[in-house]
DNA sequence: CAGTCGATGTACT
DNA sequence: GTACATCGACTGG
């Protein structure tokens, strides 16, 4: 198994956001894999961004987001759940994607289990907090290099211009102008197909 | 279907 | 104190 080289973390946060689509996230734990094919994407900046969270420079909690690309950044928020984002670029900028959802590959009934429920595939792994919940990602894995032996990408082919979709940031109040957010268009596994209240 | 709202910990003002 | 890159349960149409 080949998981993406350093080197393809450390390009233009919106470069790495856009390629993410349609490859395959890997969690290994213990003897099992869980995988799922990225369908949905958020790119964060330290420069421009007003709703970044380095938007005010370095602070604990942000320190993995100023690492060099290729690393995971795991925050917890609203007191219950957790986020992650591969990190991006040189060391010392903070920029990373949030991954929002993805279409679980294999151990999907280990991902239900994870989400305590007889829940639907399709509501397993779409929204970010609920694919860190199926893939059992949390503070322990805050900072870790996607190498693959706790998690890592595959490589796949890039999604082509007509299959993506592009809008505004989901939940965030600052910074809704930018169009960062990426997705596949026809996929079913989206957390949702627009942001709630932007209009058709 | 869409919209509202409470849960609940923590980083930061 | 307040806001928060969310979710699930609930309401009303």
């Amino acid at each position: 198994m080949t998981f993406l080289p350093p080197d393809f973390y450390l390009r233009p946060t919106l470069t790495v956001a856009r390629e993410l689509l349609g490859k395959t996230l890997v969690r290994r734990l213990d003897a099992t894999t869980l995988s799922g094919r990225i369908v949905e994407v958020e790119a964060y900046h330290q420069h421009g961004d007003a709703s970044c969270h380095c938007r005010n420079g370095p602070t604990a909690r942000n320190e993995v987001m100023f690492r060099a690309g290729g690393h995971l950044y795991v925050y917890f928020t609203y007191g219950m759940h957790f986020c992650m984002n591969v990190v991006t670029e040189e060391e010392g900028i903070g920029a990373a994607v949030l991954i929002r959802a993805i279409e679980p590959l294999e151990g999907i009934e280990i991902m239900r289990q994870h989400r305590k429920g007889d829940k639907p595939d399709r509501g397993l792994a779409d929204g970010p907090a609920k694919l860190c919940q199926a893939l059992a990602i949390g503070r322990e894995e805050n900072g870790i290099f996607l190498d693959g032996s706790v998690a890592g990408i595959l490589d796949a082919p890039v999604v082509p211009d007509g299959e993506l979709q592009r809008s505004s940031r989901i939940g965030i109040t600052l910074g809704r102008e930018l169009p960062w957010r990426y997705f596949i268009a026809s996929s079913p596994w989206v957390s949702r197909a627009r942001p709630s209240g932007e209009r058709k």
